[in-house]
DNA sequence: CATTCACATCGACAACCTTCGATATAACTC
DNA sequence: GAGTTATATCGAAGGTTGTCGATGTGAATG
């Protein structure tokens, strides 16, 4: 586990998917940083409930910042998604195949 | 991918997921079949609310349920956890490793 | 068939969440 | 330093959710 990455409890992420709007947003900055303003465009809602969600998903762990002047960049933290979404299969599911794969290598330390 | 199982959207696996009690529920019913009355034994809420919290879960396609006489009994559905959380993966993970091996794999199936 | 048991549903209430407009803050610009 | 731009925070309104007690329902039981 990386000591940098502070643990997300499986409700906690579950709370920050738990929002059509939140997902748009995640799927937006997944594979690229955006700043605020370009979010805001790009969805159909206003920039203070933008930047409430960011928070939100700021919270959970689950996006990088990066400031640069007058413009705030986030992108998705894609680890962990992955490290979240591992957690929750060895959990929930610790009789499927999966689990095995995903507890026996150590595919989702990084 | 199965006929049977209704496709779940990730946000209607993410409601599912994220409350505390919930989530306890779906540990207790696992690994093994649960009657309501035992749930309700098992955790600090009161039956109406345990039956409420099973309405969810069986909508969002996460339980299996038999009724045996008087008794309705409740298991988790451990393959459906998977292929929702490997959706998710794919969604907002797609450059990770993981990615690579249930897309090219077919592991998630069943 | 009246009663009991197991569970689901209803109605109400409180807590929480999403959203917005208004405003604060912090950084560039002239 | 006055103005502008980008983002965060505040406060309020409205909707959603979790919880409960009360009640409905359907199956076993005597």
């Amino acid at each position: 586990m990386n000591a940098k990455t502070k643990a997300t409890s499986s409700v906690e992420f579950a709370k920050a998917l738990a929002d059509p709007t939140r997902q748009e947003i995640m799927i937006l900055i997944c594979c690229r940083e955006m700043s605020v303003g370009d979010i805001v465009e790009a969805v159909d809602v206003s920039q203070p409930t933008v930047s409430h969600h960011l928070a939100i998903l700021r919270d959970a762990g689950l996006v990088r910042v990066r400031n640069e002047g007058k413009h705030t960049f986030y992108s998705l933290n894609q680890g962990k998604v992955v490290v979240c979404c591992g957690n929750l299969i060895e959990v929930f599911a610790p009789q499927s195949e999966v689990t095995e794969m995903i507890t026996d290598t150590s595919a989702l330390e990084k």
